[in-house]
DNA sequence: TATATTAATTTACTCGCGTTAATTTAACGT
DNA sequence: ACGTTAAATTAACGCGAGTAAATTAATATA
């Protein structure tokens, strides 16, 4: 073992056959005969040998990379998902490569970019939304297979796999009438976050099935920085005193934690007992919504659904090497989690 | 624009000169004459073409590619400093590649195993601390130029930049004695987060200083969940009776944050003002410290100061060519943040 | 056992660019 | 106009694999 092995030549002649066919072995172990497979893996644990990754890629049609584009790393809601997906592209045999659009579109754009010269097999990309490039995105998702999640993007990508927002706010809203007082949706004016304006649409839907009156708070603020808007205009809004009701039902759960240490402060008790004056619900069940003061009711998406079924349908185009003939949208229901703010 | 440009040599003879001067201007724009660098850019934004970054890395000495592994980018923490270093890196020209080692030592060695494949030019690792392998960490060092932040390895990689806890810590213990009662150390038996040692030392060297009764709080619980676990094993000590003190020091902002969350469900008023009856500190200024209810007291790290200075670092060593002579090593100092808890 | 099939392996060529040495061409200063 | 230097070109090789086509070995068929 004093032989240094530098390349799959090198280590095809220790084993005493032929590259291509230690080349054929990598690509797929069962390929070659059961003899010369043991005998390859036997020299790969006595020599430690890795194909280097530049010319595995250099000259194949395909290859095993998988990109995956989330709006924002910093944002623990998209790194949980994340981190899930990632897994299932593993399991999957391939290898993930994350990149986070740090919530701008030319960020989004520069990172498809980067993927392409990376030329991935397949990308699951959760576009910013009505922020994203529209036709930058379709461009890419047109030379690449392309999967989107969480968020859509009408009639770009081989499929779209996301939440019911109509379901799962309409789940909230009608617990949030039937066990107090009317909410009022409280949202950022121009939310720049994937989904906002469905929400506010599912919310108006809601209340007008239950032919109830709806009420939209609208507030000033930009960024990714909900929390900070949701206390500062959290702060002002309860303390104007046009509030007409005790219940805020928030656009999403960074914008619910800060609303709650908005209310902390201004000596607001929040939650659905008796002797408190304002309830609060979010969306997202975000990681932390379980330890605010108080916990946060909110309703959480199926993010293992979706998460499996968008690397599955990927895997299946990608295998297949054919596109989808019809694109295919499916929206997960979400399910309401009964904490202490509302 | 009708011809398909599929390679360098491609490119170059649309505009008319060799491909050996196009590879030096993508190498090196400078180093070409004036005037062919304008005619390349120019066919740059007519014919749109990228060299392929494999051929390019296949035969190169060093890539462009600087790896940058964190612990665990589910935590917020970690997120924000990686989205920093992350920039800092694209600045100096080159490109990133983030890794998180999902809080486990096997996650770590295969982060860096896959970094191997892509021979980096340099890496900067945050280690898991403690619990890293720490043969396997010392094999890659010695391997490709890294440098180390957050958490240090005696004497691994070229250099090591972090938090000076001792000092941090003993801010905080500092300003907890001065205004109340003395300070109780609140933290995992068996934490596997970085710095959760060197913490507790210096919270008990903080006390002996000062000529005061250290006390540890070391609660079970194991895993990266540290608000459930503040929450839980929070909930415990506070209505078990024998905590002799109204002042808790967290190892860490998410202990802290379960232990708020703890206290208001157990009804206990946690701040600074005469009310109350529970002081609680953190340290780390996590993102979401701002917002918790009371808002959180902590110390922040100067990440900045780190992350600026961990990429020059390497880049010095990259340019260089050559390892450096003697590790350098150097601790920030942290900033107490003044919030409502304590 | 000879032959037809099929599976496994090898031969030979390809991929796109880095790199180097030897020339050729262009730019510059006197 | 000439020598000098800087810049670009030509030509060739190398990198570490993938891959199609050809060959050889294994297996099945008659």
């Amino acid at each position: 073992m004093n032989y240094k092995i530098k390349n799959m030549e090198d280590f095809a002649s220790v084993i005493g056959i032929s590259r291509p066919t230690v080349s054929k072995y990598f690509n797929d172990p069962d390929s070659v005969k059961k003899s010369t497979r043991f005998k390859i893996e036997e020299a790969l644990e006595k020599y430690e040998y890795r194909p280097n990754i530049y010319a595995i890629n250099q000259n194949r049609r395909q290859t095993k990379n998988i990109g995956l584009v989330v709006p924002n790393l910093t944002d623990p809601f998209f790194a949980g998902i994340a981190r899930t997906i990632e897994e299932l592209i593993i399991v999957a045999g391939y290898n993930p490569l994350l990149l986070s659009s740090h919530g701008g579109p030319e960020q989004e754009i520069a990172n498809l970019d980067s993927l392409r010269s990376i030329k991935p097999a397949g990308v699951l990309l959760a576009p910013l939304g009505r922020a994203s490039d529209r036709k930058g995105v379709q461009e890419f998702a047109r030379e690449v297979p392309t999967v989107l999640f969480d968020s859509n993007l009408e009639g770009i990508g081989e499929a779209f796999f996301g939440s019911d927002n109509t379901q799962s706010i309409g789940l909230i809203v009608e617990y949030l009438c039937r066990t107090g007082q009317l909410p009022a949706f409280f949202e950022m004016k121009n939310p720049i976050n994937p989904n906002a304006f469905k929400r506010r649409k599912a919310y108006l839907l809601a209340m007008e099935r239950l032919g109830l009156e709806a009420k939209l708070i609208q507030v000033d603020g930009d960024g990714w920085n909900f929390e900070e808007v949701g206390f500062v205009e959290g702060k002002r809004v309860l303390e104007d005193g046009h509030l007409r009701t005790n219940t805020l039902l928030c656009s999403n759960d960074r914008l619910a934690i800060g609303v709650l240490s908005a209310a902390f402060e201004s000596g607001i008790r929040v939650g659905h007992a008796d002797d408190c004056e304002l309830r609060v619900a979010g969306h997202d069940d975000h990681p932390f919504s379980r330890y605010t003061s108080p916990s946060l009711t909110t309703v959480s998406q199926d993010y293992e659904a979706i998460g499996k079924r968008s690397v599955e349908t990927l895997m299946t185009i990608i295998d297949s090497g054919k596109r989808v003939l019809k694109r295919e949208v499916k929206l997960f229901e979400g399910r309401i989690i009964m904490r202490g703010s509302a």
